[in-house]
DNA sequence: GCTTAACCCCAGTGGAGAACCGGGGTATAA
DNA sequence: TTATACCCCGGTTCTCCACTGGGGTTAAGC
């Protein structure tokens, strides 16, 4: 997200971003950063551009990518407990099941509801605030 | 939860329930269970009865037990990452953590809104149907 | 009182997933 | 041609969850 928020920060620009700066910046272990925006590109969410002056760029606008697509990008839509025909045994275990399947979905529709660019609204307006403050 | 279920569908008969039972007919291992029963007693929403003819009953009637408050007690209200002055350094992380701090409570007020009663009515609702069908 | 059924406590094991590191390869600007 | 930055793959560590096992303690029933 943070890597995310970063591209989107600069996505105006035109120019790609490397891993390095993003890592800096934001206190991430390079290398372990460059295999999540591997999977984000894989993901369709960014793309790269190889060689000298190469980095990434989002591939798509910001208020176009919702956070429900990082997420399930990252952590790779997850059919748990192996979906096929893993019958719901007992008439409780549906009914339970169901419950989760439901807190599940609020999520989904929270994240959803959220674009990278909605969070760099949200970080201009705090920075400008902290700057009032500060004054 | 489907324990709990379980001793909800008894609460009525005032006896008190064996974790054998309960882990016969819901599939789980009953040394696993007897230390989930524990960790709930401890929590204050069981009550437990030694010696033979013991076992476990519910602490309070089932419509006054919300699932949040199962979920909190299991998994015992993690202030994860340690919160003692785990300070947010960046303001996009901030902004990132308030992102999740929200679908974190969207969750806790779905958890909040059900009862053990509320499982307990579903089921018996899906039972009859299932039986209607049947015919 | 003795047995037995049940809870009680504590300490470990195994697997899965997340975070992370390292060693090389490949494309591209300068 | 070289330096930069992405690319691919495999391994390590850590933590959590599910689960197992070895003993204790309480209380009902004979």
């Amino acid at each position: 997200m943070l890597a995310l928020l970063a591209l989107t920060t600069h996505y105006n620009r035109g120019e790609p971003r490397q891993i390095r700066q993003i890592a800096t910046e934001q206190n991430i272990p390079d290398r372990y950063l460059e295999q999540l925006l591997a999977t984000l590109r894989r993901g369709g969410l960014v793309r790269s551009e190889r060689g000298a002056k190469g980095g990434y760029l989002l591939a798509r606008e910001p208020w176009k990518i919702t956070l429900l697509e990082v997420v399930e990008c990252i952590e790779g839509l997850k059919t748990r407990s192996g979906a096929t025909k893993s019958s719901p045994k007992t008439v409780e275990s549906a009914i339970v099941r169901e419950m989760w399947q439901e807190v599940r979905q609020t999520t989904h529709s929270v994240l959803q509801k959220y674009t990278l660019q909605d969070l760099k609204d949200q970080r201009d307006a705090r920075q400008q605030l902290d700057i009032m403050y500060y004054i």
